[in-house]
DNA sequence: CTTGACTCCGTACTATAGTACGGGGTTTAT
DNA sequence: ATAAACCCCGTACTATAGTACGGAGTCAAG
């Protein structure tokens, strides 16, 4: 046989057929090559396409943005300077989300540390690890930040 | 005036008013008092707590997440070992999303490199990149990822 | 003391990201 | 060669996270 059929695709990238299908929908998957029957030939990489869809989304990008983190190529309709502004954009992306991931991960690390000690801890503690230990956004206002 | 109006809230936190009556709804935030006309009246960390949800959300951690996150204090229903426990496997989970933006990042960031030079790269450059970079989790399988 | 902005509440609607269904054809293992 | 397992497609349904609506009451300024 040429290629995985959608089902084994689906099991190897931990998610249901109707997901991929779905997916191919939405246009983050190309259409695969199919068979006379009509079934769906996948290579290889489409797991890995799959499961990186997958890892964006569970890190807070729309599938929308996972489908710009995915188009950034070189190829006749984008230059290269086009795709550096776009990637340099999405590191941003990933920085400000690294750092705030920081701050909660720290705020938490306190908290534990704080359990060790006292028997009960204050109204909400992970707020007041987050206030106490740095300020940026805690403050008057970061600015607009809505869309 | 005694606390904030709702509508003040709202803006501080860079939300709708809407949003905050939803997350009460959801028991994100504690029902604030009232005064006798029935207008809510918030404390000042009420818009720390908001804009703290807002970022969880943004990392991909779910509203039913965010609040097991501000549900992490030592109280009558729950001992200090328990929240001492809970915290950790919140603290591990920050650290996969947070070895998986390195990831993402350090791709993207070849990425860019790779613009510099040559006029037009391959099929995925991503996931290319993410693939040569480094494996852990493009190999054979993390484990069962599915809930 | 009134007018415009704000708030109340319940209900309904929207977008996103899947999941499930069902009637059919196809593959494959026995 | 036949049944179990798999795939096709379109459509419909679900959960999550809001948004919008509308009629009524409240507040603050002129």
């Amino acid at each position: 046989m040429e290629g995985l059929t959608i089902g084994r695709v689906a099991k190897r990238a931990g998610v249901g057929v109707e997901t991929i299908r779905f997916y191919e929908r939405k246009g983050l998957l190309e259409d695969p090559p199919r068979r006379e029957s009509g079934y769906r030939q996948y290579p290889e990489e489409a797991v890995a396409r799959i499961r990186f869809i997958r890892r964006a989304k569970d890190l807070g990008f729309s599938l929308r943005e996972v489908d710009e983190l995915l188009s950034l190529r070189v190829d006749g309709r984008t230059s290269a300077s086009e795709v550096r502004r776009r990637a340099e954009a999405k590191i941003e992306d990933i920085e400000i989300k690294l750092a705030e991931l920081g701050r909660m991960k720290a705020a938490l690390v306190e908290l534990t540390a704080c359990c060790e000690g006292r028997g009960a801890t204050g109204e909400c503690p992970i707020l007041e690890a987050l206030e106490g230990d740095s300020r940026s956004g805690a403050g008057q206002q970061t600015g607009r930040s809505r869309k």
